[in-house]
DNA sequence: CCTCATGATGAGGTAACCTCAGTAAGTCGT
DNA sequence: ACGACTTACTGAGGTTACCTCATCATGAGG
């Protein structure tokens, strides 16, 4: 009827973990409008601030898709002027991927934006409850 | 090199929050494996069982998705007979969505070993780190 | 009863992945 | 120093899970 409930009685950890979830995609994406990157592009440009040049095939292991996608995520940072491929001096092979200037500029100014958002979204906890949640989540991830 | 760090000294709560996201849906996804059932059917049986005889429209608006997409959502789910349609007695236009004996079983199922996943998953954390945690999330989803 | 809104669906599109095959280049054993 | 194997990237083409828009039947209000 409303289609404005909001799921009331979902209360389970992972039912509340993937709520929050939704809700932190949400800002993220908002937070990524400014710059019209999706958050693939936005990833690899995380590792690439990371890491400085990197061979395509590492920035796919570190991105967790295969290389072929990794490709594409490349062509289209490359396309909006964000990275440039070169030959790999060590192995002809290889493709390494680097950061052009605006790369960089638009990586910073990515990863201020996100860390305001974080703090945004995070910033209601207490000090207490923002460092019981980074314990927990460590545990969780190990 | 290896292919295999587990890259670092990524600590910051976005990114602990996701790494945690991302350990608990390959959980989840393997939990669903013995019904061969994907994630989006597995939201929409779920919504069933919850909310019995709804009209495609409603089932959309639970699962934030088009009522386009549900309409295929709801074919998969009937081609594996999980669910039927039948006309809404007080709307011809709609149809509604009811869980089959079969679906009401699979539901059953995999809300058990949903429940079983999460003590698995969770069940590392004292009670009160479970309890805080149940309470923080609170806290970030509103 | 005419106009407008709504429910489901056909047609067709997109984003972000994937696999597989091909080509160039490195590595290793003999 | 060469044949066999492996690895790095990318073209071709596929899949999944969504989407919008148009259509058709039905409902609701003046």
């Amino acid at each position: 009827m409303t289609g404005e409930e909001p799921d009331a009685l979902e209360e389970s950890l992972p039912e509340l973990f993937w709520a929050v979830a939704r809700r932190l995609r949400h800002h993220s994406r908002r937070t990524l409008e400014p710059w019209e990157i999706n958050p693939g592009h936005a990833r690899a440009l995380a590792v690439l601030s990371r890491h400085g040049a990197i061979r395509l095939r590492d920035l796919a292991d570190h991105l967790h898709i295969a290389p072929r996608s990794t490709t594409e995520v490349v062509d289209g940072l490359e396309d909006r002027g964000l990275v440039a491929r070169r030959p790999d001096p060590a192995d002809r092979r290889a493709t390494l991927v680097t950061l052009t200037d605006e790369g960089t500029r638009v990586g910073r100014a990515i990863r201020a934006a996100r860390n305001a958002e974080a703090e945004r979204f995070f910033g209601h906890l207490s000090p207490a409850d923002r460092d019981d949640l980074t314990r927990i989540l460590r545990t969780l991830r190990d």
